[in-house]
DNA sequence: TTTTTTGCAAAAGGTTTGCAACACG
DNA sequence: CGTGTTGCAAACCTTTTGCAAAAAA
């Protein structure tokens, strides 16, 4: 994504284009992997972008819809881009995060529907598989 | 679960039986609903439980296997008895937590190995859903 | 110029750690 | 008695908040 096409994003979104939500929305459009506050801290070392900043702009965009959380298990709360839905393998030894391209909850979350009690729609839900990979499993074998 | 079949459970795993393992093994047994370390301090309120120790109890208990975490998108972990596999139903305006006797993801942890270019095994996974119960439906309507 | 955004410092949560006292087996 | 467990205090880490200065529209 161009700096001018990510400029004319967040005008779509009604938010001030400042130096910070570019580079960070830069980030995540750069970014395969879901990212933490501190993540981004990292990636803009030296931009002299404040972590609090970084905070703010972070919820900031979930509100608005482009980012969204992912739960990884992990210390520190995870974004990705909000675009198609899908979901992750996480290792649960090295921390390397596969991106799955598929997502078959519907008929699940039509029954999780049925069978609830005090439900009658589910707006969200979270589906995240975790394991050991292929390179760790070697590692271990050796 | 009674006191003594909490001190054989305890027992069986290989783990001293103390005060503070028998009353969190119990509340958890007590409780349906998963819990945070602060929901059992203050359900040991009074029992001279420190909360230290309930972290230390709670880690241990999921190392061996008997409650696991439960992905609630809460500020503090959650878990739960390590049981029988299911899932929940989270109300995002109360907090409303129904647990849902179902596990449909069988098939689609099948896909997801084999979509995967990096696992050949997934260990576990996460499915929550998260959407307003009909109560907080009718406030809001009203 | 008005309003929003940022930085800094400080606080707030939740969770972990070091160490000495204590208790289970 | 020896080793595992607990309590206390303090540290740690991530995230939030208040307020004044800076920047966008």
């Amino acid at each position: 994504m161009s700096n001018d096409r990510i400029k004319d994003v967040l005008r779509d979104l009604d938010m001030r284009v400042t130096l910070a939500r570019v580079l960070i929305l830069g980030s995540f459009a750069e970014s395969c992997d879901p990212m933490c506050a501190d993540d981004i801290f990292k990636l803009l070392k030296g931009k002299n972008i404040n972590v609090v900043t970084i905070y703010r702009t972070l919820a900031s965009f979930e509100k608005s819809g482009i980012i969204r959380k992912v739960d990884l298990r992990r210390e520190s709360v995870y974004y990705e881009i909000a675009g198609h839905h899908h979901h992750h393998i996480v290792c649960t030894v090295c921390g390397m995060i596969e991106k799955l391209d598929m997502c078959d909850v519907e008929e699940v979350s039509k029954k999780a529907v049925k069978k609830s009690s005090y439900f009658k729609k589910v707006d969200q839900h979270s589906l995240e598989f975790f394991g050991v990979c292929t390179l760790c499993l070697e590692k271990k074998s050796l």
